[in-house]
DNA sequence: GTCTTATTGAGAATGATACACAATTTTTCA
DNA sequence: TGAAAAATTGTGTATCATTCTCAATAAGAC
């Protein structure tokens, strides 16, 4: 799990720079209860209720960056714009199920289908 | 595989109609190359040189309705829009592998992911 | 503290996809 | 066979998520 350090940290090696605002972003991700998942809107939203305003463009930059990052996923749940959670290592990795019909869409673990992933990455020679 | 009269006793069976553009966008991708995916706009150009015009609403109206016929699979490529490909059955199947920093994409098959799918989709209750 | 440069916020622009509606086809069935 | 009913199409327009632009601000390096 990060923290508001590492994730200093790691931006810093890239040349990039900690803000309040990414840090908020962070502990909202972090303090999210398992199974849910933020759009942008929702963020700024939630942030809104709690009092830490943050426009939407920022918003929208570090959601992209966190998951560029490796800090956050970014998932397609059929809903025609984009969610993301906190991107957990491998014993909480989880999966997501899709229905193409209705939409219905539930959590999995399967490590199986996570070592497939990356063992046919691996074979395909991905970088990273 | 789809065939002409295939699709449309399917078509009429939920009440819907064969059109000669449904029948030709169902040909173009029986016979797309393996690995290639289309986009709607991907599609309208193909058949505007193919000298087949149809107009682009109908081009979207009609790739998702073979995607939820399951007729199609709408795929999610990383690049900011839909693609389709024709929605192979099981020996055929294939997953694709999105890195999520560089985009590059693959194809593989792997009867335990599939299999995985399917049997959590039937013990979470999956109506389809 | 100052300097350099990344980041933010506000608003405008973009682009994929959906929608509205009149004209045209399919299908049904008398 | 030939209306009548209903689905589909094409054109143009609307929507909505996301990106871009740019001036103002703030983080990090020295
Ligand atoms: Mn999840
Ligand atoms: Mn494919
Ligand atoms: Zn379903
Ligand atoms: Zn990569």
């Amino acid at each position: 799990m990060y923290s508001t350090s590492s994730l200093k940290a790691e931006l810093n090696e890239r040349g990039w720079r900690m803000t309040p605002q990414r840090e908020t972003i962070l502990q909202v991700f972090q303090n999210l209860s398992e199974g849910k998942h933020l759009s942008a809107e929702d963020l700024h939203i939630l942030l809104n209720e709690q009092g830490e305003v943050i426009s939407l463009s920022t918003i929208y930059r570090n959601l992209k960056l966190m998951s560029r990052m490796g800090i956050l996923r970014e998932l397609e749940l059929a809903e025609g714009h984009k969610h993301y959670e906190i991107n957990q290592p491998s014993p909480h990795h989880h999966h997501h199920l899709i229905c193409v019909r209705c939409n219905k869409t539930i959590e999995f673990r399967n490590d199986a289908v996570l070592k497939t992933g990356a063992k046919t990455a691996q074979k395909e020679g991905y970088h990273c």
